[in-house]
DNA sequence: ATCTGTGAAGCACTTCACAGCG
DNA sequence: CGCTGTGAAGTGCTTCACAGAT
């Protein structure tokens, strides 16, 4: 079956809200309470969940531990990824230090710069390589996904070695929209877009209006 | 008329590749071209374009230099945009780094902290705050974004007092969904939800497959 | 009594296709 | 002829509403 992308996309938000409720011992949630923690419609969830299966009781609920695995199995969650950064400057570093993604099961194996100045140098147990040895390093060890943090300019031609090399999900932070065949996955992370479009929204309100009350 | 947030969602793709555009001289582009550099059907472009107004000329297309001064008039990119931060941890201090925001018209023009050993210190021109001065200095000087980048545990009483202050637009870097009234925008950051959901596609491929040509 | 799972209805967004202008 | 602007058609996603399970 055809699962509506905007679907998997969701799926990762109750993953987290579950682990979140499993830490708390909430052993049953229903996709009312569920949907409510996540500002969500109940009948979203279940009918999220309904294109995989059937993981809930009648009367009850979702088993909160039993529903997280099925979430882990169905995304692929239950195994380590690989991946590879490209580009060690002031936002690479940044990454490379960020905690978020080990504990999730997502592992940077490799960092790559063209700027002889960082290659070689040790940053967060990881030596920088050349890039020029990207092609090489990734084809005999190839990794999952591709981090890409080197600037607009170059970030297409990085893209395409990486796709070259096998790789075929990319998470871009270059200010740029990429150029893929079909088949590979990109998820861009850019700030700035989100701003500007927030923007919009903002322009013609007078500035800091009484707070409205939760809603 | 009420507009599709998609389309403002795209809004600011259009208007980062006629800035390239404009650097590189060109005077003229049509829908068809602009929508094969980002991937967006011409039909698409036209369309959403036309929510705001008939910027095209018959026949030729749209006057670059034009078009992004009208795209900056609708998404209120013709003024500068005062936000605060709330967290000088590892990553608020690569989010005071990151060189994008100011070129934009974004300023990060406070910065604030609950730990004593980061208040009051210099982090690229702007001196940490105490967290609890949040409310009386953003009383006083009012912001329009607030960046949220403190631990998941905290992130929504910020968020909270951020509305207090008046704050509309929040960018939030925390791994929470954060529960905001109607009429206050949040955009949320999170490379690790963008890596969960591509996993799905990516988990039953064979690894590094042959790379398929350009599409 | 409560809450799931799901066809069917409703809504939102995208694409088509073409009239009309340059 | 080329390309925009736009109703109309088409597609995809969300919500409704209720039968059925516990």
């Amino acid at each position: 079956m055809e699962i509506p992308p905007v679907v998997i996309d969701r799926l990762p938000l109750y993953t987290r809200a579950l682990a979140s409720l499993e830490v708390q011992g909430r052993e049953v949630i229903s996709s009312q309470d569920l949907g409510t923690s996540l500002g969500v419609t109940p009948a979203q969830i279940r009918k999220d969940l309904s294109y995989f299966g059937r993981f809930g009781k009648q009367g009850r609920g979702y088993n909160v531990r039993k529903l997280l695995d099925e979430l882990h199995r169905i995304l692929g969650l239950d195994r380590q990824w690989r991946m590879a950064l490209v580009g060690v400057g002031k936002l690479g570093r940044a990454i490379l230090g960020y905690d978020g993604f080990r504990s999730q099961g997502f592992r940077i194996v490799e960092a790559f710069d063209v700027n002889p100045e960082r290659v070689g140098r040790r940053v967060d147990n990881l030596t920088v390589r050349d890039a020029t040895d990207l092609e090489p390093v990734l084809s005999k060890n190839p990794v999952d996904v591709g981090i890409v943090a080197v600037p607009a300019e170059t970030a297409q031609d990085v893209i395409d070695v990486l796709i070259r090399c096998g790789v075929r999900a990319i998470l871009n932070y270059a200010p740029i929209a990429a150029r893929v065949p079909s088949g590979v996955y990109v998820k861009r992370i850019e700030p700035v877009l989100a701003l500007q479009s927030m923007t919009y929204y903002l322009k013609n309100r007078p500035h800091a209006p009484i707070p409205t009350p939760r809603s």
